[in-house]
DNA sequence: ATCTATCGCAACCCTGAGTTGCGATAGAGT
DNA sequence: ACTCTATCGCAACTCAGGGTTGCGATAGAT
């Protein structure tokens, strides 16, 4: 890694390789698709060497990680809106917004299908769920202080029930998305939710908290 | 494909080659992954040569096909207990079974996260889950006779409900996946059902409930 | 205007996909 | 047991893409 030298004085040209090298493997990925994605379509792409971007990147996978980690700069509202019904609708909803974008289909599909057996792609998968948890969980809170979720209910559970008919859609059945697949998305997590079906799963007593 | 010949006289010894390189391809998915599935590592492990490989089947990504169609002759039990919880359950255990296997792992993999691009293996994924569908169409139909569930439940829906949280676990959040899994999808999927989430989805009545 | 980190370029090596021609062999039919 | 031919083994290819190296050219901060 040249970050040393980034820091120091003469930082060169660096900035505007990185950037044009970043946005051609996205570029290339959406086009292409993770299978056809070459260092050197890349490096045309942006107009720069193919030697260049092994001098910044050690290969192929990490110029692709570099990549998506750029432009997985996550930046999900936390939505309060009083009623949990309306705050899960707008949780699903961005949730469908970040990923059915053509950048978020790639990113998808490069994550999720292409490189998915690189650890590195794995634990930013976790970071974004991760994030998503955080995020979410004051939302569920308040919805629990609120009387309208049982106070036992899994929020790592219910997130994931909100996400798991989305992700089959995307990825599994490759049926259409949009407002209606988030807002029945909704529809199902809190029917189960509301049924105490989102307790802790691997905890056979509900727990008094 | 040679099948003529298989058919007319002179048999040889292909028979014996198909099974040994489809059983060496599968072997080495399990081992190696798709993306490190060469030729070469499955012709040696066949105890074949290359060319022979290259003489059966056109590439690689036609002997991945091949190998995994004859490996999914699917034999999905219609459950018929009476109830339509126990039904359900019966449906995904046996779906959990299917997927948590060494080999379902290695197929799994293979067919979303390594193949997903090729369209002979989306066909296969589409033909999976109609199969699995029109096998549940009459569970939840008898179900709906007994009066345990709302007349216009939606079969597909409850089925993909049904499916989404394992699928998430398996390719997505890479979880454990067991019994206590699916148990945990049915109770979703039912209170999803009972509530009447689950009808036709793209039918635009705003909430006639 | 200078000076040096960075880039372009050409020439490499290596692996794995896919091909070809020829000689060896298994195995079905007699 | 003996053909006889379809099939297989083998070696020697081509080709594309990943990854490396040495040297000369250039951009850009000071």
């Amino acid at each position: 890694m040249q970050s040393a030298q980034a820091v120091a004085r003469p930082i060169g040209r660096g900035a505007k390789v990185r950037a044009a090298v970043h946005a051609a493997t996205l570029a290339e990925l959406l086009d292409k698709g993770y299978a056809a994605l070459t260092v050197e379509n890349v490096a045309q792409r942006a107009g720069v060497h193919k030697t260049t971007v092994y001098r910044r990147w050690t290969d192929r996978e990490s110029l692709l990680v570099d990549a998506l980690a750029e432009h997985l700069a996550t930046d999900i509202p936390v939505p309060d809106t009083g009623a949990i019904e309306t705050d899960l609708r707008a949780l699903a909803r961005s949730f469908v917004q970040t990923f059915t974008s053509p950048t978020g289909r790639g990113i998808l599909a490069a994550m999720f299908t292409g490189a998915a057996h690189l650890p590195q792609i794995a634990a930013a998968r976790r970071h974004v769920f991760d994030d998503r948890l955080t995020r979410a969980e004051p939302v569920i809170a308040r919805a629990i202080e609120r009387g309208e979720l049982p106070r036992d209910t899994d929020v790592a559970e219910l997130l994931k029930t909100l996400a798991a008919p989305i992700y089959l859609r995307l990825l599994i059945t490759a049926e259409p998305v949009d407002e209606a697949t988030a807002d029945q998305a909704v529809r199902i997590t809190l029917a189960a939710a509301r049924a105490s079906a989102l307790r802790p799963v691997y905890a056979s007593k509900p727990t008094a908290e």
